[in-house]
DNA sequence: AGTTTGACAGTAT
DNA sequence: GATACTGCCAAAC
């Protein structure tokens, strides 16, 4: 399975609310040292993926994808809609809503068809 | 075919 | 702690 395609799974099971950094779920894919490639995946995905790529952020919180969502302020508005707080204009509580795509059950199963 | 560039993160200083 | 440095690897040039 593509790389890409592990990507799309992992970030289609984030939990509304809930946020997650690039490293974490590259680690969760077997890949500890790809979280440039997590992003690079992400800013060529589409939005026609139905993906919550808006949950994912960087390690301290900071909305760096937001460019890629339109208009300045998209990300952060689909973020706040959810209920997650942010501490600044561009940041998110990082804490209190972090999500560990490794801490999900159902993420184990793609490291059985890695590959290819 | 060599270089640059990312929606990054871990380690070292 | 706050920077600086380094590894990562697929694309576009």
């Amino acid at each position: 399975m593509e790389f890409a395609e592990r990507v799309y799974r992992v970030v289609a099971l984030i939990p509304e609310g809930c946020v997650t950094n690039y490293g974490s779920i590259a680690r969760a894919l077997g890949a500890p040292r790809g979280a440039r490639m997590v992003g690079w995946v992400l800013s060529v995905a589409r939005e026609d993926r139905n993906l919550p790529a808006h949950r994912v952020v960087n390690r301290e919180g900071v909305l760096t994808g937001a460019p890629h969502f339109g208009p300045a302020e998209t990300m952060k508005l689909l973020l706040q809609r959810e209920g997650v707080t942010f501490i600044d204009d561009i940041t998110v509580d990082f804490k209190k809503h972090y999500w560990d795509p490794a801490s999900d059950p159902r993420v184990d199963g793609y490291f059985e068809f890695r590959d290819s």
